[in-house]
RNA sequence: UGCCCGAUGGUGUAAUUGGCAACACGUCUGACUCUGAAUCAGAAGAGUCCAGGUUCGAACCCUGGUCGGGCAACCA
């Protein structure tokens, strides 16, 4: 693929980077990543093209990837999280260095770590309520002013610390504080709380600890004990990086390999919303049906809508990583499942709005069956039998009663193909007392039986399905979750505002080819000339229930 | 008002490190077509935030601005 030959020509700078730490011999050439969520929610497609980074990087780097649960909170953790996330990423095709680690692996090792710093005089037990500290932080214009316990003894400060942990301290009483400068411009740098007293069951240590260390004095250290080389993270904890390597330059023994923090920009995506918080709120609020509904950008609610790995994986190629903010237009994603989709999948007829064709030239009790071609871009996937008789459906919106110039369909007099099958001309039609159509009678011509060799030409073609053949399915139609570009971007407007009523649409009446009688969820279609569907996970033998991935290109609506 | 980032067609990402802006999506033509899909061929669209400077030469370097994002959770 040309976009394979181009990444191998230019390199996005986090690879610069790495290329450079190669050549310098940085690490002794060891190369490692890790990918470290946190498991408070699903993933989403952010997350996707952060895994592709680091998995990825450590592919094409011959290093490894750990996969780290970012634990530190167990006020919001838990466990359905983490196995929703190890499916996430096996399921993209990655598979991490060893088994899954933890950060509250190293509660033992980050706890020595905060008494190594009281006894080095780099922290102290600050006894204060939540509201002192905070205003003693100042404001980024303003220098902070220190608090009255920062200079208290050691053994005073290891006392207090050894009772935080030892539970005799209420929760929000005392915190550990590392010791900076207060007067810093950056706020992190200004005595940033390392340990909090927090008396909460944690999903892997129990009742083990009453004091939880926090993000800043967890994660880099995590990297460093896992001999990580390179840790990637977003934009925002840029700031974080002087207090990332504070600690490690505090810590960190010589000749072992110190983690580097790099950070890139985090995907947005046109007419979403991006935040784990707030799918968490829709989710919460039943705006939709769960994490995996298929409108949600996480990858569960992804992969049920019908998008495969290779079409996320490709995407997240295709976006390239940089340090300034981005808006993906969604359709690069819809144009990434639809390229791989049109690979392999085979090609059905499924009518979602049905009309009745009668053929009146076509015997009463014939049937034929028809050989399609499964998939016209993969000659191995073969041909298949369809059966033709007397009463079709076509879609509804294949016929017109006055139809403009250029519409290619049926319509009186009109003539088009049945696809696969012959030319059928429309000769009359029935309406209800409403005025909708309820039949349209054709006759059809016997020379055009496709694979005939007819010279004659017609500018149509549809799909079509036998009445007496047909199997009902319900299939759900989706469309963008917000009518707005940027829902989350409105400073007076709650998001939630611009949710597109209309983003679910549930078609019961569809009547689809025989051959989707054998289904299981999961499969995958092209049905012809409308869209990418797949079996959802609803699907009943009896009932098939199928989900539209994305529709196909249409330059006749734009029309 | 402090500090940290960033700024290249409509949207993203490049430019062999100073050699006269490329690729993808999208858009528009046309060809082909038993999917108005796919495929193929072609076109339009930025002179690189602005102003100076260095240089034979600047998207890349320097200076000063402008604009956008981020930072003041016992969240990550």
């Amino acid at each position: 693929m040309e976009s394979a030959e181009n990444n191998a020509r230019s390199l996005n700078f986090i690879e610069t980077i790495i290329e450079e730490d190669l050549q310098n011999n940085k690490n002794n050439g060891k190369i490692h990543f890790r990918f470290p969520p946190e498991p408070n929610g699903y993933l989403h497609i952010g997350h996707a093209k952060s895994i592709c980074l680091n998995f990825g990087l450590a592919e094409k780097y011959k290093g490894l990837c750990n996969l780290r649960f970012d634990d530190t909170n167990p006020a919001k953790e838990d466990v359905e999280y983490v196995d929703s996330i190890k499916e996430d990423i096996q399921w993209l095709g990655f598979q991490w260095n060893g088994e899954p680690l933890f950060t509250s692996n190293y509660f033992d090792q980050l706890y020595g770590w905060a008494m190594q710093l009281i006894k080095q005089g780099n922290a102290y037990v600050d006894e204060q309520p939540q509201e002192e500290i905070s205003r003693q932080k100042g404001v980024p214009t303003r220098p902070g002013t220190e608090s009255p316990y920062r200079n208290r003894p050691e053994e005073e400060n290891l006392l207090l610390f050894e009772k935080m942990k030892n539970g005799e301290v209420a929760d929000g009483a005392m915190v550990l504080r590392a010791k900076i400068d207060m007067s810093s411009p950056n706020m992190h740098m200004r005595d940033p709380i390392i340990y909090r007293v927090l008396h909460a069951e944690h999903h892997r240590t129990g009742n083990k600890w009453n004091i939880y260390p926090m993000y800043d004095f967890a994660h880099g250290q995590s990297d460093y004990i896992e001999g990580i080389t390179h840790s990637l993270c977003t934009l925002e904890f840029e700031i974080h990086r002087p207090l990332y390597d504070w600690f490690l330059d505090q810590l960190a023994e010589a000749g072992r390999p110190r983690p580097r923090q790099i950070e890139f920009a985090r995907l947005n995506l046109s007419y979403t919303v991006m935040s784990k918080r707030k799918l968490l709120e829709m989710v919460e609020k039943n705006l939709v049906s769960g994490w995996d509904d298929p409108r949600m950008p996480t990858i569960s609610g992804l992969r049920r809508r019908g998008y495969t790995p290779e079409s996320i994986r490709q995407f997240a190629d295709r976006i390239g990583i940089a340090k300034r903010d981005n808006v993906i237009d969604v359709g690069l994603l819809e144009f990434s499942v639809r390229e791989h989709l049109n690979k392999i999948t085979p090609r059905v007829f499924g009518v979602l709005d049905p009309v009745k064709v009668i053929i009146t030239n076509y015997p009463e009790d014939k049937v034929e069956m028809l050989e399609l071609i499964n998939n016209p871009e993969d000659e191995t996937a073969g041909t298949r039998q369809v059966p033709f008789s007397r009463e079709l459906y076509i879609e509804r919106n294949d016929f017109m009663e006055d139809p403009p110039r250029k519409f290619f369909r049926l319509g009186p007099g009109r003539e088009v193909r049945l696809k696969g099958a012959y030319f059928v001309k429309c000769e009359d039609y029935k309406k209800d007392e409403n005025g909708n159509v309820t039949a349209i009678y054709c006759t059809y011509d016997p020379d055009t039986k496709s694979g005939s060799g007819s010279q004659r030409k017609v500018k149509g073609t549809l799909h079509w399905v036998s009445v007496q053949h047909a199997v009902n399915a319900e299939v759900r139609l989706y469309d963008r979750l917000f009518l707005d570009e940027d829902p989350a971007g409105h400073k007076d407007r709650d998001f939630k505002e611009f949710l597109n009523p209309d983003s679910l649409k549930i078609l019961q009446n569809c009547k689809l080819e025989p051959s989707l009688k054998e289904i299981k969820h999961g499969d995958k279609f092209q049905f012809q000339r409308l869209g990418y569907f797949c079996v959802d996970k609803d699907s009943r033998s009896e009932y098939p229930i199928f989900n539209r991935t994305v529709p196909l290109r249409d330059s006749w609506k734009k029309m």
